[in-house]
RNA sequence: GGUCGCAUAGCUCAGUUGGUUAGAGCGCUUGCCUCACAUGCAAGAGGUCCCGUGUUCGAAUCACGGUGCGACCA
C-alpha cells in the first residue's frame, strides 16, 4: 500500500484529478430525502459578466469550508451554485459591442438584442462557474441557477404580481434617480455620493413688489428654471416679514411664493433657499408639503425641456453656463464661491444622476421591513459580526420606496398590461391609484393575458424591466423551487448561513429579508456571516485603474489553490478586511509542502506494515498520547472556531498542530521508535498514521485537494470512501487521554528547548554532542526522568547524561533551569565562562523582574483578599518557582565564579 | 453633519466573558544541506498594546474624553 511520494508538492495535476473526481462522484449533489439535519447556503450569485477575483475566491472558499465541514460532521447539505443576469452591467457590456459595430439596441429591435444577450450569456456564463469549480467549490452543480431561468422567473412575477394585489406596489409620478447614459430610473441605493469641488452660486431674485431682492444660494444655477418657490426657516427673524410675498423668477415670467419651511438651513448661503420640486429630492418633499407646481426642465436625455424657455434643448452643463452668464449680465449674480458637494454617481457607469420625475413602478417598503427589522432583533436572523445589525438596521429603519422599474431590456419584464380603451381604476397606492397617471386600465397577471379583459381590445405591456435585486431577493427560495413547495424548501429553508461583503447588505440582504419574511413566512437565512473586503497588501482596495489587482487564477497556477484558501481563511478574522499579500500565499504554500512531507516521511516507514487506525488510537508511548492530545485540543478548537465564523481560528490551530507539534516534536519523539529493533515501532507507527489520518480529515474543509491525495494514500484508511468529504469529521471525545502522558512531554520540550538555548549561546556546534548532568527539582520530576532520558538525549545532541543526585552540583558547568529539571553542562573547556556568566546574570535579571511583578501583587492585601481563590494560589505557585529557579540560577553563577577564580 | 469601525513587534495581524512571562506569520540576526521537508532545521533580537482620565485588588481587554485612519449614510 505505500507509495513513494514525490520530495515535494506539486500542486497541479492533484488539483486537476481531484476537481474532476469530485464531480464525477457527483458527491455535492444534495438529496432532500436522504438522513442528517439540514444545512444549506445559496452562493451570492455572481454577475454573468463577471471574472473570478479574489472577492469570489474569498467568498467561495469560506462556503465551501462550511459546506465540507458540515457534510464531513454528519449534516445533509446543500449549496445552490448559479449566476445573476445583472441586468444593467450586462446590457451595457452588450451595447458596447453593438456600439462597436456601429449600432445601437433601438436599430435592431428588442427581441434581436435579447436573442444577442443570451448568445453571449451562454457564451461567458460557464465561464465563471467553472472557476468556482477550480477554486474547488462543492456546489450542487445540478442544481445551478440563473436569475432569469423559466423557474426564477415565474416566481418573480408571482412575487410582482402578490405584492400588486395587497397594494405593495403601485405605478407613481415621483422623483426618482435618472441615469441619462443608460437611460433607465435607478434605486437610491444605486447612487453613489462622491464629493466633488463645486460652486456656489448666490443669485439675486428680485421681490415682485420691487422691494428689493433676494439672495438665494444654489449648486444648480441651471435648475432655477424650474424653481416653484424660494424658502427660508420659519424662525428666521431676517426674513419673517417676507413669508407670504413673492419674488419674481429671473430669466422666465412667472413669479413664485415665499414660503416657510423648517427644513431650511439659517446657516446656509444666505437662509433663503430657491426650491425646485422637480429636480432636488429635498425640494420635492417641501413641494409636496406645500403644494407647490412641479416643473421639469430636464428631460430623460439629459437636455433641457421645453419648460426652460429660451434654453430648451440646451445640455444641462450647456445650459448652467448659458443661465449664470445672463445672471450675470443682468446684475443678479452676486457672487460665486467654491464649494464641495455630494453628487450622484450610477454605480454602475459613474455617469453623473438627475433627480427627475419619471413614472414608475414602486413597492412600498415599510410593512416588509417591519417584520425584516423584527427578525434580526429577536435573534431569528443573526449577523457576524453582530455590528452589521446596526447598519441593517439603520437602513431599514429608514427605507423609503423602491423604485423597481428600469428602462432596460434585459431582465424580467415588468407583467403589466395597459388598456388605452378602458378609464382607470381606483387602486390602493399611496397616491391613490395603482396607475392613475397611466390614464387608463392596467392589468397585472401571472398569465400574459391575451386580451383587455373589460373590453376585448388590445393590449401593450410595459416595456420595462425590473431591479436585478428585485429577483435576486428570492435568491434564497426561488432556488428551491417556490411558489411550488418542493422538498427543497421543506428540507433546506431557511438556509443555514449567508456568507457575503457588507457592500450588498442593503441591496441584496435587506431585499432577501423582506422578500423571504413575506413569501415563506420565515427568514432567508439563520445567520449572515459578513466577511471583509480583500485589499492588496497596502490595505489599498482592488481596482483596474490602480493596476493593483491580483487574478486569482493566476495565483491558483503560482502557489496552488489549497495554499490560497488557506491563506484567504486564515486572514478572516471578524469583522477585517483582509489585505492579502503573495509573501503569505507562499507560506501557506510551504505549510502544504510541509504536510505533504510528514505524509511522505509517515509512509517511508509504514513499509508494508498492516495498519489498524483504531489501535493507533491508544496505548503506546508518552509522545504517542501526547500528540493524540493535542489533536484531541485542536479537533475542538477548529470545531468551536468553524461553528462560530472564527474562520482565522480553525486556520491557527491547524498550522500550529501540523506543524509546531505533530512535525516539530511528534515526528523527531517518534524517529528513535521507529528502529526496527525498537520495541516501541508498531505502536508508533500506528500513532503516527492514525493521528495523520486524523488531522488530514480535520484540515480537508481548508485544503481539499491536499489532503484528499494524502489520505488516499495512507494504508488502513476507509477506502469505501471515495473522498474525504465522504469521511467523518473528527471527534475529540473519541480520543483517549493521558494527562501524566502530556505532562511529561511538556517537561521533556522545555528541558529540550532550554538544553538546545544553551548550546546557540554557547556557540556549541550542532554537531557536537554535550554531556549532561540533570537534577529534578522534586519528586515529580524524579519520577519523571526516567522516561524522558532517551529523548533527551536524541532531541538535544547528549552525548553522556546522568542523573545527579544528592547536593553535590558540578563546579564550573553551565547552566539552565527548565521543566523541573537542573540541567548542568559541564565546561570542559568547552564553554566559555565569561559568556556564560553574562548568560546567567541576564536569564537571573529576567527572573527578577517577573518575580517582582507576581510578588506585588502577592504584597497586595486587596489582591489576596478580593481576587478569586484560583489565581492567588496560580500566582502563589508562580512565586514560589520563580524564587527557586532565581536561587538556583544564582548558585550556579557563584560557582562559575569559583572555577573562575 | 450623522452613524459605525479600527489603532498591539520593522510589516500584516491574532488576543471570546478583565487575571498570559502580551502571541503568530513574514522580515531580520546567528548557526546548520541532522537519514520527511533548504517550500527546511535550531536558536535569538525586537513591544510606551495611539494618548489621557476613570472603574477595579488587577486594564491590551471595560467606561469617558482626545488624536489619527477608514467605511457607510446625509
Amino acid at each position: 500500500m505505500s507509495t513513494e511520494l514525490a520530495k515535494a508538492y506539486a500542486p497541479q495535476d492533484v488539483e486537476e484529478r481531484w476537481a474532476k473526481e469530485w464531480i464525477r462522484l457527483g458527491v455535492s449533489t444534495a438529496d432532500p430525502q436522504a438522513p442528517g439535519p439540514g444545512y444549506s447556503i445559496v452562493i451570492p450569485p455572481p454577475n454573468i459578466t463577471g471574472q473570478l477575483h479574489l472577492g469570489h475566491a474569498l467568498n467561495n472558499t469560506l462556503q465551501d469550508v462550511l459546506i465540507r465541514f458540515k457534510k464531513m460532521d454528519g449534516h445533509n447539505t446543500l449549496w445552490v451554485p448559479g449566476t445573476d443576469h445583472a441586468s444593467i452591467a450586462t446590457q451595457n457590456v452588450v451595447e458596447r459591442q453593438l456600439a462597436q459595430q456601429g449600432l445601437d439596441r433601438h436599430t435592431i429591435g428588442r427581441e434581436k438584442f435579447l436573442e444577442r444577450t443570451f448568445a453571449w450569456k451562454a457564451e461567458v456564463g460557464p465561464y465563471i462557474i467553472s472557476q468556482l469549480k477550480r477554486l474547488g467549490a462543492t456546489c450542487d452543480w445540478t442544481r445551478e441557477r440563473f436569475t432569469m431561468d423559466e423557474g426564477l422567473s415565474r416566481a418573480v412575477r408571482e412575487v410582482f404580481v402578490r405584492l400588486y394585489e395587497d397594494g405593495l406596489i403601485y405605478r407613481g409620478r415621483r422623483l426618482i434617480n435618472w441615469c441619462c447614459r443608460c437611460g433607465t430610473a435607478l434605486s437610491d441605493i444605486e447612487v453613489e455620493h462622491e464629493d466633488v469641488k463645486g460652486h456656489l452660486w448666490h443669485l439675486r431674485y428680485p421681490l415682485a413688489d420691487g422691494s428689493g431682492a433676494l439672495t438665494v444660494a444654489t449648486t444648480r444655477p441651471e435648475t432655477m428654471l424650474g424653481d416653484t418657490a424660494v424658502a427660508v426657516h420659519p424662525e428666521d427673524a431676517r426674513y419673517a416679514q417676507l413669508v407670504g410675498k413673492r419674488v419674481k423668477l429671473p430669466l422666465t415670467d412667472r413669479e413664485i411664493p415665499i414660503i416657510a419651511d423648517d427644513h431650511v438651513d439659517r446657516e446656509f448661503g444666505s437662509g433663503v433657499v430657491k426650491i425646485t420640486p422637480a429636480h432636488d429630492f429635498n425640494d420635492f418633499e417641501i413641494g409636496r408639503r406645500h403644494g407647490l407646481d412641479m416643473i421639469s426642465v430636464i428631460a430623460e436625455d439629459g437636455m433641457m425641456t421645453a419648460a426652460a424657455g429660451a434654453y430648451a434643448g440646451t445640455d444641462r452643463a450647456l445650459a448652467r453656463k448659458h443661465v449664470v452668464e445672463r445672471l450675470e449680465a443682468d446684475g443678479l449674480l452676486e457672487k460665486i464661491e467654491p464649494h464641495a458637494l455630494a453628487v450622484g454617481h450610477c454605480y454602475r457607469c459613474r455617469a453623473v444622476v438627475e433627480p427627475l420625475l419619471s413614472t414608475q413602478w414602486f413597492v412600498r417598503t415599510q410593512p416588509l421591513a417591519e417584520p425584516a427589522i423584527a427578525a434580526v432583533k429577536d435573534g431569528r436572523t443573526r449577523f457576524y459580526p453582530e455590528h452589521w445589525s446596526k447598519t441593517y438596521f439603520a437602513w431599514m429603519e429608514n427605507i423609503r420606496d423602491w423604485c423597481v422599474s428600469r428602462q432596460l431590456w434585459w431582465g424580467h419584464r415588468i407583467p403589466a398590461w395597459y388598456c388605452d380603451a378602458c378609464p382607470a381604476e381606483p387602486g390602493t397606492g399611496p397616491e391613490g391609484a395603482r396607475a392613475g397617471e397611466e390614464g387608463c386600465k392596467v392589468i397585472v397577471s401571472r398569465e400574459d393575458p391575451p386580451t383587455c379583459p373589460s373590453c376585448g381590445g388590445p393590449l401593450r405591456q410595459d416595456e420595462d424591466v425590473l431591479d436585478t435585486w428585485f429577483s435576486s431577493g428570492l435568491w434564497p427560495f426561488s432556488t428551491m423551487g417556490w411558489p411550488e413547495q418542493t422538498p427543497e424548501l421543506a428540507k433546506y429553508y431557511p438556509t443555514s448561513v449567508l456568507v457575503t461583503g457588507f457592500d450588498i447588505i442593503f441591496f441584496w440582504v435587506a431585499r432577501m429579508m423582506m422578500f423571504g419574511l413575506r413569501f415563506t413566512g420565515d427568514v432567508p437565512f439563520r445567520d449572515v456571516y459578513v466577511h471583509g473586503l480583500v485589499r492588496d497588501e497596502y490595505g489599498d482596495k482592488m481596482s483596474k485603474t490602480k493596476g493593483n489587482v491580483k487574478d486569482p487564477l493566476e495565483l491558483l497556477a503560482t502557489y496552488g489553490t489549497d495554499a490560497l484558501r488557506f491563506t484567504l481563511v486564515a486572514q478572516s478574522a471578524m469583522g477585517r478586511d483582509i489585505r492579502l499579500s503573495v509573501d503569505r500565499i507562499d507560506g501557506n504554500r510551504s505549510f502544504a509542502n510541509k504536510i505533504w512531507n510528514a505524509a511522505r516521511f509517515v509512509l517511508m516507514n509504514v513499509g508494508d506494515a498492516k495498519i489498524d487506525l483504531a489501535a493507533g488510537m491508544t496505548g503506546g508511548t508518552d509522545a504517542d498520547r501526547w500528540i493524540r492530545a493535542r489533536l484531541a485540543r485542536a479537533i475542538d478548537e477548529v470545531r468551536t472556531a468553524l461553528d462560530g465564523y472564527r474562520f482565522n481560528d480553525a486556520a491557527t490551530t491547524l498550522y500550529r498542530f501540523f506543524w509546531n507539534e505533530f512535525c516539530d516534536w511528534y515526528v523527531e519523539l517518534a524517529k528513535p521508535s521507529l528502529a526496527p529493533d525498537s520495541p516501541a515501532r508498531a505502536t508508533t507507527i500506528a500513532t503516527l498514521v492514525a493521528v495523520l489520518e486524523s488531522a488530514l480529515r480535520l484540515l480537508h474543509p481548508l485544503m481539499p485537494f491536499l489532503t484528499d491525495e494524502l489520505w488516499h494514500a495512507l494504508p488502513g484508511v476507509d477506502v469505501s470512501r471515495a473522498t474525504l468529504l465522504l469521511a467523518e469529521y473528527p471527534k475529540a471525545s473519541a480520543i483517549e487521554r493521558d494527562e501524566a502522558a502530556e505532562a511529561r512531554v511538556e517537561r521533556l520540550v522545555a528541558a529540550v528547548r532550554a538544553l538546545r538555548n544553551l548550546r546557540a549561546e554557547m556557540s556549541l556546534p550542532p554537531s557536537k554532542e554535550i554531556d549532561v548532568l540533570v537534577a529534578p527539582l522534586d519528586d515529580a520530576a524524579a519520577a519523571d526522568l526516567a522516561a524522558l532520558t532517551a529523548a533527551m538525549r536524541t532531541l538535544a545532541r547528549i552525548g553522556k547524561l546522568d542523573v545527579l543526585s544528592g547536593g553535590a552540583r558540578p563546579g564550573g558547568a553551565a547552566l539552565a533551569v527548565a521543566g523541573g529539571f537542573e540541567l548542568h553542562v559541564p565546561l570542559a573547556g568547552l564553554i566559555d565562562v565569561a559568556a556564560e556568566r553574562e548568560r546567567l546574570e541576564r536569564e537571573i535579571e529576567r527572573v527578577v523582574k517577573d518575580l517582582a511583578g507576581v510578588r506585588k501583587k502577592l504584597d497586595n492585601e486587596d489582591f489576596v483578599k478580593r481576587a478569586p481563590e484560583d489565581i492567588v494560589a496560580k500566582e502563589t505557585a508562580k512565586a514560589a518557582e520563580l524564587a527557586g529557579k532565581e536561587e538556583l540560577l544564582r548558585r550556579g553563577l557563584e560557582r562559575l565564579r569559583e572555577v573562575a577564580g
